[in-house]
DNA sequence: CGGATTTTGTGAATAATGTAACAAAAGTGG
DNA sequence: CCACTTTTGTTACATTATTCACAAAATCCG
C-alpha cells in the first residue's frame, strides 16, 4: 500500500516534548554523522542526548519504525526520516520583522539556510532602517508585508521587535497569510487558531539558571 | 519565627515547567503593573498567561502563600516575591563567550540589566576580535577568563560560540569557577555536576513551528 | 541451518504533571 | 456583628509522560 508520506502518525496528538527531542536527535545525529559514524543504537544515542533509551524508541514510535532489530539505526536514514517527520525535508520560506540587534544577528546567522529555513525578507517600521541592506536583504516597510509575502510565498514569520510592537507585527504577519510565527519578543501575543505560534524567551532560561544556582546554594 | 528567606520551599523538587511559568508570570505581571493594575486574581492572570488558574495557584504554593483570599494578589508584592523565589531579586554578574553575530546582539541588548543580569565581560579566542570594544566592553582573550572572573566575581556564563567551540568555552567557564551556564550554541556540552546548565536553541522552536504547520496541513 | 546475541518496538507499570473541586479565610454590606 | 460573596490554598482526581520489561525480529557464527 503506497503511502505518500514517509511516516504514519500512529497517535493523534504527539507530546510537545517529543518534538523538541526529535529536533535534538537530528542535531546530535548530524554531529555523529560528521564524525563518521554509520549506525547507532538507541542506547548510544540516548547517552549522547542525555535521555532514556526507551524515550527515544517511544518518540520514534509515534511516527513509525526506523530501526533494525539487533542492529540499531542507520544514521543517514534516520536523519532523513526525522527531518521528514518534522517537516524540514524542504526549505521553509521565512521573513523577519524587527531589524534591531537581535534581528540583525539572526539575519546574519548562516545556519538558518542549512537547517531548512531561508529568510527571504526583512521588515521594520522605522523609516531610518527601511532601505538599508542587511545580510543581502533590503529592509522593507512592515506595511509591505502582505504584498511581498504573497509575491514570495512566505510561510513562517519571525518577530524580533521590541515587546510593545510584537502584537502589531503579528497582526501584519497574519494578514499576510503566514502559517506560523516564532516570537522572540518578550510579550504574549494572540493570533487566530489556525496560525502556529511559538515563543523563544532566553530570559526564561536565564531565570532558570539563576533559580537553580540559588537552590544549590541553599542546600 | 523569623525566616531569613521569603519563601519556605514546601516541596523537595519543583517541576522545571513551574520555573518557566514563574518567569512568565513575572513578565506578564510587570506588563500589568505598567498598565496601572494593582491587584489581580489567579483567574485574570491565568487568562493573560494562557494557563489554568489552578496551575498558577499550585505553582505559587510550592513557595508559600502570596495571595489574600477573597481579594487576589497584590501585583507589586507578587512580583517582588516571585523575583525572590527565582533568585533575581539581585543582579547576577554575567560574562559572555563568543563575540559573533549573536554574541554582539546580546551584548547590545539593553534588557539584560533590567532583568537582573549584568554582562560585565566579553571573551573570544579570535585575535582579530580581542581588544575591540562592543557595547562598552573590551573583548578579551578567552584565556583570561579565569583571572578576570575571580577578579569580578562572575557567577553566570553565556556561550555564543560556534558549536565546535562550545565545549572549550564551557571548560574555561568551569575552570573560572562559574556557577551556571546558558548555552546558545547548537551543541551538547558536559559540565561537572555542581554547574547549572541550560540550553537555548531557537532552531528547536522553529522545528516545532514547521512540524505543527505540516500537521495542520495534513488534517 | 539453528542457536546465541543483540537491539528494536511496544504494552504495562510507574511517576509526574495538570485540572477540578471544595473548605478556609478575607472582605463587604446590611 | 453576622450572613454573603469572593478568591485563595490544598486535597483529591485525571491526564499525560516516562521508564521498565520483555517478546519479536534481525544478524552473526559455528
Amino acid at each position: 500500500m503506497p503511502n505518500p508520506r514517509l511516516f504514519s502518525l500512529k497517535s493523534e496528538s504527539i507530546p510537545r516534548a517529543t518534538i523538541q527531542r526529535l529536533a535534538l536527535y537530528v542535531q546530535v545525529l548530524e554531529d555523529l554523522q560528521r564524525e563518521g559514524s554509520d549506525v547507532i543504537s538507541s542506547e548510544s544515542l540516548a547517552k549522547a542526548c542525555d535521555v532514556n533509551p526507551s524515550q527515544i524508541r517511544k518518540d520514534l514510535a509515534y511516527f513509525g519504525e526506523f530501526g533494525v532489530r539487533g542492529v540499531g539505526y542507520y544514521i543517514q536514514d534516520l536523519i532523513a526520516s526525522l527531518k521528514r517527520c518534522l517537516g524540514i525535508d524542504h526549505t521553509w520560506k521565512t521573513v523577519l520583522v524587527g531589524v534591531g540587534n537581535l534581528g540583525r544577528a539572526l539575519l546574519n546567522h548562516k545556519e538558518f539556510k542549512l537547517r531548512g529555513f531561508e529568510i527571504i525578507g526583512a521588515f521594520d517600521c522605522d523609516p531610518f532602517k527601511i532601505g538599508e541592506e542587511v545580510s543581502g536583504l533590503e529592509v522593507m516597510c512592515t506595511k509591505r508585508l502582505m504584498e511581498k509575502s504573497h509575491e514570495l510565498g512566505v510561510e513562517i514569520g519571525i518577530i524580533t521587535t521590541p515587546p510593545e510592537r510584537a502584537q502589531r507585527a503579528a497582526n501584519h504577519l497574519v494578514e499576510a497569510g503566514i502559517k506560523g510565527i516564532l516570537n522572540f519578543a518578550p510579550a504574549r501575543i494572540t493570533v487566530p487558531e489556525h496560525v502556529v505560534l511559538e515563543y523563544v524567551d532566553f530570559f526564561h532560561h536565564l531565570y532558570s539558571v539563576a533559580f537553580n544556582i540559588t537552590l544549590a546554594q541553599q542546600k
